[in-house]
DNA sequence: CCGTATAGTTCGGTTTCCAAACTATTCGTG
DNA sequence: CACGAATAGTTTGGAAACCGAACTATACGG
């Protein structure tokens, strides 16, 4: 108590994790903000198109890979296919399953936002050095991985891919 | 078109870039849930509290450094009011605007989730080495800076710290 | 004093998400 | 082969996190 609030009274146990949630929200929004321009409304659904165009995926899979529900994979995926932007086709060998697809519009959509997505985020990473640079790509690849790879919390784990 | 959708035909232009928004939405949503379930509904408050903890501030100078509307700060500051953990009081120096501030038990309900949120994201990290996890610091740090420094597009800036 | 600028709040509406209930298929087992 | 249990997705209802526009209340210049 009388722990009065002048100044930064208590130094972050740790500073990795601590950087990490203080990071977080101001690019979420920055690149929030910025595909709501590009992108019109519902600029949440280009992350899924990023992930349809490394391949065609079932739904369920989609779902993870993304962090989401299949409840909200479903939703997004169908605005997506009304315009026209994926496909959606039953999977042959199983026909509860959906295979979902990113279409040439989609694809070209895609590479319109990205490109401008990217371009502004390099904007911000321009008075950085190559150096700098080059450890910031090595270095969020690895926490890329950190909180992708794993259901099993069990062994060492392989090096990257 | 005929563009097959085999494999991954679209090598991305910038791979940092690609890195940032492939990254965002996955660590973000990690960071949602488990404020989740360590802070009840609400996680965003969160993120208030810990810009709180850092000392008392008006109400719009923390909407700028959270990049959030006043709108949005006023809605979240008032369950946090409500529920004892913020104080919001009148500036003796100008009395249109609102000084606000964490309470003590603000700061021990931020303690204690900011405590449980770092052990999960340092759970993930477990498996970097020293060195990942000391290049990833130093990256973070750069990509912060990054993106709150700068609010003049001028000038090539300053050298960061 | 009176108009204009400034600090916040309130209201209405959009987007993103999930849990629970529901539908359609598959698959095991007798 | 029929019948129940498991599985893949969808629908529905509702919460949370935003923001813009309209509104209230101070402040301040003339």
């Amino acid at each position: 108590m009388t722990t009065e609030t002048q100044s930064a009274p208590r130094p972050p146990a740790d500073p990795l994790g601590d950087l990490i949630v203080g990071l977080l929200p101001v690019l979420g929004r920055f690149i929030t903000q910025t595909l709501r321009e590009q992108a019109g409304p519902s600029p949440e659904r280009i992350r899924l198109l990023r992930q349809l165009d490394r391949g065609p995926v079932r739904a369920g899979e989609l779902a993870q890979s993304c962090l989401l529900s299949p409840a909200t994979v479903s939703e997004l995926t169908e605005s997506l296919v009304r315009e026209g932007h994926v496909h959606r086709d039953a999977d042959p060998s199983d026909r509860r399953a959906v295979v979902l697809g990113i279409t040439a519009s989609g694809a070209s959509e895609l590479a319109r936002i990205q490109a401008a997505l990217t371009a502004r985020i390099v904007e911000r990473l321009e008075h950085l050095t190559p150096d700098q640079r080059a450890r910031l790509t090595a270095a969020l690849t690895d926490l890329h991985a950190a909180f992708t790879d794993l259901p099993a919390p069990k062994e060492a784990s392989r090096h990257g891919r």
